[in-house]
DNA sequence: TGAAAAGATGTAATCGATTACACAAGTCGA
DNA sequence: TCGACTTGTGTAATCGATTACATCTTTTCA
């Protein structure tokens, strides 16, 4: 197929400085690692080798004899949601500050993508991985783990296995979710899911449920329809609640997109914003602010969610690990804004930022 | 600092299997590489030492020995905007096709962290990049076209280098917004504005100013607010906005995001859109058919531009260009939804979807 | 001043795969 | 049955850095 391989033009290798400044490719790798364990002549001839020669360390050899890379692998499902970008920008804050680089595998939704990035950590390209693919632990976990590769689950219960896990509390911001409909009067429910069999959706309905529950409610007092993180699951939601006969009055959607869809759908149908039916969201995206009415929901603490996910990994891969890094949950904060209101037939509105 | 460094259970290498099978290391390797150039027997039984060991191959080692990683380094500006996660999925479609894989590199809209990533790549840790970051070539970029590393621009201009380029037709649909808003008698225009400097909103705005002269309009007839491609960057122009006494009545601006944060802020201030004044953004972001009013924009060819970006580039790798893959040059199209109208004081609206 | 300690540098082994080359075994036609 | 050819496998060099150890130089201090 490929008709002449491309070469690169100068190939500098680190013997080559070394004849440049008259001294030994040992050397020059000290100047480069350990500036100060040669003398400060030495220092300025290889130095000036290196600049003359335009040299880059091949580290490819390097993280061969290393038998490191500083680098991170963060497997993401689906880069087009705003979340995960939040998220990665803690992850790299932190990272960065140990010297370690970013290395962000897509699985835009596939799972059948995931070995791909499964070997690209087993077979030694990174140091340790970030899982954020709220999948059942499988077969390719499983050999990771086997294999004692470092890693650090971010989203809910993998963390029953020998996996340290870093989270949000779903299942509480869920739970309160519901208190704030019930609070304002709601006693007939709807629950926009994400996909079945993720965890972070088992844990978002179990809290659901549990919300539902403590407010003496049950199963035939809220309507659950299936679907995805994203806006068309809830504008699919809408369209069979907008065929239901007796329409629930307060809509816990499991994520701030299919929210926005469900919210789009029902205002385009004719029924009002928080009056006829109230909209709690999840995530606490951005864009949640600028729709109109503007969103009601639980905000996560990306940035930091981040952050902690991969301070853990760095403790792991350093053989730091504390006994209390091994399960981290950070608490979320109810936005309310304007897509809840008083169930039809009732009064006023609470107070505005409440932390779960 | 570390207490004691990390260490894998099990470190099974080539050799190991090549033991465990009786054979040699090259036979294994071969077994890996060209199944059919072993014996069937042979490959069996290799095969089954591979699986009862659970070797994974050092992708470290092999990368320095065949002098490449079959990994293409992709530099986006900002994950955060959901352009690139498009884009993205493009690139990585391509890639896979090949046997390629993809490295993601965030600046995060700092430029200080671009020297990281292309290190990256110099230091032969990907075979090419695809660069998205918008900036005027600097010293990095120039250093990596001495290396002679393939790399391909998916921003405009970076063109007038040896670097080849995979860009949308920026100018011409920007041109096409303006006639678009002119058509519908704006005679007075506003221009929401992307990071100075920045190639794409050098384009985006030479295209306006074409189109504002080719409409016989002058430099007084239009309003500049200098920004980002974000949220807050709409917010800031429609504030400005709102305090001018003789205010433009068509809005352009470079991206959705910020034509979103102008709708929001306008309509806060009781304005009515597009009664009052007109909008039109430039993305296609799936967020803007989610707003209300749904944003007039033109949208990107998204998926394809990375399809084309990463096809130029395995062709560059390959050293088969052909003079055609040096410009590659995309066209939009224009959506026209609900947030231009005629200008006050006019009449209707013409079709929906028009290629520029 | 001289012996020991500390400091600077060089030599060569090493990381774990791939692959050119050599060689052995098997196949074929005359 | 013999060479020519094909096929399968092994030996060892190689990719480009790092680093243990040896060696040589300089400093320190009794």
């Amino acid at each position: 197929m490929s008709r002449k391989r491309w070469r690169s033009v100068k190939e500098i290798r680190i013997a080559d400085v070394a004849r440049l400044a008259g001294v030994s490719t040992a050397t020059v790798s000290r100047v480069l690692a350990n500036p100060d364990k040669v003398r400060t002549k030495t220092h300025d001839v290889v130095m000036e080798a290196v600049r003359r020669s335009g040299y880059t360390p091949n580290s490819v050899a390097r993280n061969l004899r290393t038998r490191r890379t500083m680098t991170v692998l963060v497997v993401v499902p689906n880069l087009a949601n705003p979340v995960f970008a939040q998220i990665l920008r803690g992850i790299d804050d932190e990272l960065t500050q140990s010297g370690y680089g970013l290395v962000i595998g897509n699985l835009d939704n596939c799972l059948e993508r995931e070995p791909r990035y499964v070997d690209l950590a087993l077979s030694r390209q990174a140091d340790g991985i970030l899982l954020m693919n709220g999948r059942i632990p499988g077969d390719g976990t499983r050999h990771m783990d086997e294999a004692g590769l470092p890693m650090v689950a971010m989203c809910a219960a993998i963390s029953d296995e020998r996996i340290p896990s870093v989270v949000v509390q779903d299942r509480e911001a869920s739970r309160e979710a519901v208190r704030h409909l019930v609070g304002l009067g709601h006693r007939r429910l709807g629950y926009v899911a994400g996909p079945t069999g993720n965890v972070i959706e088992g844990e978002r309905y179990a809290g659901f449920r549990q919300g539902v529950a403590e407010a003496g409610l049950g199963e035939r007092d809220f309507v659950r329809w299936e679907g995805r993180f994203v806006f068309s699951t809830g504008v699919a939601a809408a369209e069979a609640f907008l065929r239901l006969k007796d329409r629930p009055t307060g809509i816990f959607a499991a994520s701030d997109e299919s929210a926005i869809g469900f919210l789009k759908t029902v205002r385009a149908a004719g029924l009002r914003v928080p009056e006829d039916v109230s909209i709690v969201g999840f995530d606490g995206i951005e864009f949640a602010d600028y729709i109109e009415p503007t969103l009601t929901t639980l905000q996560q603490p990306l940035h930091e969610l981040g952050r902690m996910g991969a301070r853990v990994l760095l403790k792991m891969i350093r053989g730091e690990m504390k006994p209390e890094d091994w399960s981290v949950r950070l608490p979320l904060t109810l936005l309310d804004r304007d897509t809840t209101g008083p169930a039809p037939g009732r009064a006023a509105k609470p107070l505005r930022r409440r932390a779960v």
